[in-house]
DNA sequence: CCTACCGATCGGTAGG
DNA sequence: CCTACCGATCGGTAGG
């Protein structure tokens, strides 16, 4: 596992990718496009990176590892199934406010990856669902969940996020707390079994 | 408005782009994989159809008028704005199952339509979604929905429902009825005012 | 970090 | 519907 330091550079160019990525998308955006973003000859920025799927590789998996990490501290946590879905509700507009460019990539351009990453990205994803849907089992099982099929349960949740990250930059001052209040009561009352309030 | 007949060669080229463009999105898809899905050199494909971009023109436009389409005979309906919205939620639901390839192109990839398709695009949307509006509006004015910002309702509305055409193809038996079913259940009781019910 | 450059592939056309 | 072909652009390298 390297990336021990990433140099001031190399984050310039990482985040220009994210923005030219999330707007054009990987295909469509050339090493052209990003040289001129960052103000250097193409050629530059092989000094920095390795190869333009380094840089999508990179960046998914930097969201990965956010989701994945943000699972896990709440797996942990000594909470009933509930207050995890809260939790991880939490994680997912946190995660979709503070990097709206970078998640656009991990949600759309992943499929771009090839062979190991694409199948090491899927792994990590399919985990990650299961990490979800478990909590969800445990809610159902406690009966503070509406008993349905998990995996509509878990995509009609993460799905019901997926707008947040694609609000402009010039409305973000939106209020991050009247977001998370909004959508988790939107999906509480939908999810929360009635007769147990 | 031409378009009065598509031949059953252009028809064949139409669906083999959407399901390419599904996978790999339009930028990475080139003109020699669609003549090889299709069994034709390069050069033929243009007997067919104008450009590449035509064909992003056709598939995008022709799912925005799915959508259009069906809101408009909804819209028309002598019911109140609850079934309303449920009626619109079966539109969603079934455009998803009905057409999984083109609705994906139509979700992720018209950013590469350029300057007038797109904006005509984006104005199709933006009626769309205040079409919508106006309906979650009057269901708000009538007390039948919770009275939250009408932009997250619409977002977290619609985004609730887009995994739906991501469902793979092998599991297409996957019952019409329940999904809308289960997934009307998780949103109405999250959208309706309870004090009404 | 730049100049100079390369092979591969792209969307598309001419002409039949 | 195909053969033959084209200019433009792509990701990337050599060498300094």
């Amino acid at each position: 596992m390297p990336k021990l330091k990433i140099s001031k550079r190399k984050r310039e160019i990482l985040n220009a990718a994210a923005v030219l990525f999330r707007y054009k998308g990987y295909a469509a955006t050339s090493m052209r496009d990003l040289a001129e973003k960052v103000g250097l000859e193409v050629s530059s920025l092989y000094s920095h990176i390795k190869s333009k799927e380094e840089i999508l590789i990179t960046l998914c998996f930097h969201c990965a590892n956010l989701y994945s990490d943000g699972l896990n501290q709440i797996t942990e946590m000594d909470t009933n199934a509930m207050q995890k879905i809260d939790a991880i509700i939490d994680l997912h507009i946190n995660i979709a406010i503070d990097h709206p460019s970078s998640i656009t990539v991990f949600n759309d351009e992943w499929k771009h990856l090839s062979s190991e990453d694409l199948s090491r990205f899927l792994k990590m994803r399919k985990s990650y669902e299961k990490g979800i849907k478990s909590v969800l089992q445990e809610g159902i099982n406690n009966s503070l969940l509406k008993d349905y099929p998990l995996d509509m349960l878990l995509n009609t949740m993460l799905s019901a996020m997926r707008w947040i990250h694609y609000i402009k930059n010039d409305i973000n001052q939106l209020d991050r707390i009247k977001t998370q209040e909004v959508v988790k009561t939107i999906l509480f009352a939908g999810i929360v079994n009635n007769k147990k309030r």
